[in-house]
DNA sequence: CAGTATCCGGTGCGATACTG
DNA sequence: CAGTATCGCACCGGATACTG
């Protein structure tokens, strides 16, 4: 009657949300994005809690996202690179957070090229020829061994294992 | 003491948490992805409990990511524009998750196109000149009026609102 | 087939106090 | 500054039974 291992899915999905689905994990990720290292300043800066601030440091740490290194006395959070590989999957789900539930008089944060001050936004998906590509596009096959809640089928309607 | 209301944050991730963030709303829209449409067929291709996959489905419908149709007597999910495009985004994620949680012998589901029969994978950040861009090349700048709890801040470890 | 109704355990999360 | 320790509530998620 435990809740289901994500982790153990065959589903790459799955496992990631293992890691980032708590709900204040991304934006912990997001402030180490934007250059916070020290735990108060992630605190101040998200307003979360201190004792859950630790626990998903801790969490992200123990999955490899954050290195926790000495650094003046104190300690640093610093990214490591599966922590900086998850950069676009960040802006992703900020763009599409940004293009759907920010209408009108809400003034979102922007998100700059430091070089050239441009808007950074995430690349859509696109064939070799520059056509785009979507749901309907793609088939999801099951690898061999697909999970057991997540039976075997293929084709259209394909189970993603 | 009720959890922080994500969706009122000015932050975009966070309020794409706030309709993403349950661990099986992502892979519930996996199958929609795949062309599932039936409440029996998420079921059991997920392997979810009844009543939490009629609420996500609920919660979905509610944020504008699936319609409710009737079709043939019965329901259908479909998708709309908005949850068509969580696209990208699924397939960030998913990409993460292949890269850096499956080791070697998991063998995961593989994602084809279905015209071409080529992987797909999703794109990079890079920009116009086509060089990558990281985290920490950008600068999160809050808009105007950003959030309380995530304070007022500039340039590198700004807030992200 | 497509859900709804109940019950319950685990836990994410919030508030606060405390320590080196 | 950088956490740890407690406490308690809300709520997610699992199991199961039931209904049209």
């Amino acid at each position: 009657m435990r809740p289901t291992d994500f982790s153990a899915m065959r589903c790459p999905v799955a496992r990631a949300m293992a890691v980032l689905g708590e709900r204040w994990t991304l934006l912990i990720l997001g402030e180490a994005f934007a250059g916070t290292t020290r735990f108060d300043a992630f605190r101040r800066n998200l307003g979360i809690a201190p004792n859950i601030l630790a626990a998903r440091l801790a969490h992200l740490t123990a999955h490899g996202l954050l290195l926790r290194v000495p650094e003046g006395g104190r300690h640093a959070y610093r990214l490591t690179p599966r922590g900086r590989d998850a950069f676009p999957l960040y802006l992703a789900i900020r763009d599409w957070g940004l293009s759907h539930f920010f209408p009108e008089g809400a003034a979102p944060t922007v998100l700059l090229d430091r070089a050239t001050g441009e808007p950074v936004l995430a690349p859509r998906p696109r064939r070799a020829d520059g056509t785009p590509i979507g749901p309907e596009d793609v088939v999801i096959r099951p690898g061999p061994g697909a999970g057991e809640a997540i039976r075997r089928r293929f084709g259209p309607g394909a189970a993603h294992g």
